[in-house]
DNA sequence: ACCTGAACACCGTTCAAGT
DNA sequence: ACCTGAACACCGTTCAAGT
């Protein structure tokens, strides 16, 4: 990968979810990151502060790529497509909510927290005050957040399902003991054929049932 | 910190937690967990296997904190109180589930599964079939580890609320401009009162009323 | 203005060596 | 049996130096 025009923050980030995608986030190095660009690693420090700044970056590029609510949904319909805009925009991304959940990424431009204040718009239609808002918030988010994770990390992941590690999932089939955990053992079966996205579609209208009672009490 | 009696992984893995509470995830190191233990990094290695081992092994301790659910509560209070204590264990070890959502931790022992088994048996007792049972307990696994994931990193961390920071959420509230981010800005003028576990409880509670909603379809 | 080389203070882990 | 010292291949970041 040859390059001659100069470098950019754009296309530090550009390399860097790139690098994320194809290494994880532990992958992604400044070393290595500068060895895709072409270059040293100390020359990223001219076009970016340090490694924090790349993964807010790289969360900032994440939230901005979330479409905005059509106000002339009702309140839990523009609640349920920013959360499903959320979680589309993170899964294709993986490494940004792992770099999310450990602080490692923590964006507060205009841009990050755009998504946030339309969904809080949102809660504030439903007619919740304050706090009710702030609670339906965390509880939208944590789901969001929560789904990601597990979507991403753990016996779940399609790392863990993937070809490649098949045999693991067989040998961890045989490991678990359906005498000692009946009823996990049985769902253990199933999990390959699950659509995470339909998962966290059905996970997220039993919450916004709950949200909708809420605000109607 | 002297020591006379030889290693062992429960000693190691005490000063695991105690050290990464102190420190945090990226404080965790083999070199200071072994200085903490007034041994060299390399001894380490005589009662564990790698670092991996280490995080599964402080994972699996906080899992097997879990209490059992009254199994003659209706599911839902079984749900219930599995997931209020699942909330608690790991609010006391918050790297744990930093851990977790970036797969360094992964355990897959008896005691660690447990849990999960106990909360799938309550489901089924809803009546669920098994792609009901799935899809509900990753809905309330999301919400328990997005919550924990949300309490612990961000701007709503106790780190960012905490008396030294608090210049910082001044700051913070000084650069987020109330004409770009109308209700987020509203909203985070009463972040810092907040009890994150009522909080959580009140999620938790919307939730169960869309899963027993969706039970009795 | 933009990039680099050498250096510093760290990592996890290995391996042969000590007691 | 248990612990250690030196070493290896990495990190992020600094700073003075090159063009």
């Amino acid at each position: 990968m040859s390059r001659r025009e100069p470098l950019s923050r754009d296309k530090v980030l550009d390399a860097a979810l790139a690098l994320a995608a194809e290494e994880g986030l532990d992958g992604l190095t400044m070393r290595r990151l500068a060895k895709k660009l072409g270059v040293e690693a100390m020359s990223l420090y001219r076009h970016v502060s340090n490694k924090a700044d790349i993964l807010d970056g790289i969360a900032e590029r994440v939230f901005s790529q979330i479409d905005r609510p059509d106000p002339a949904l009702p309140w839990h319909g523009q609640v349920r497509a920013m959360a499903l805009g959320t979680y589309r925009a993170f899964a294709r991304h993986p490494v940004v909510p792992m770099a999310l959940a450990t602080d490692q990424a923590n964006p507060r431009t205009l841009a990050a927290l755009r998504p946030l204040d339309d969904l809080v718009g949102a809660l504030f239609q439903a007619g919740f005050d304050d706090a009710g808002v702030r609670r339906a918030m965390a509880a939208v988010n944590s789901l969001i957040f929560g789904s990601l994770m597990l979507t991403t990390a753990g016996f779940t992941s399609d790392d863990f399902y993937g070809d490649i590690d098949r045999q693991q999932l067989d040998g961890y089939l045989r490991r678990v003991d359906p005498a000692q955990l009946p009823h996990f053992s049985r769902l253990l079966a199933l999990v390959p054929d699950t659509d995470r996205e339909k998962d966290f579609e059905a996970a997220l209208d039993m919450l916004i049932t709950g949200l909708v009672a809420a605000a109607e009490r």
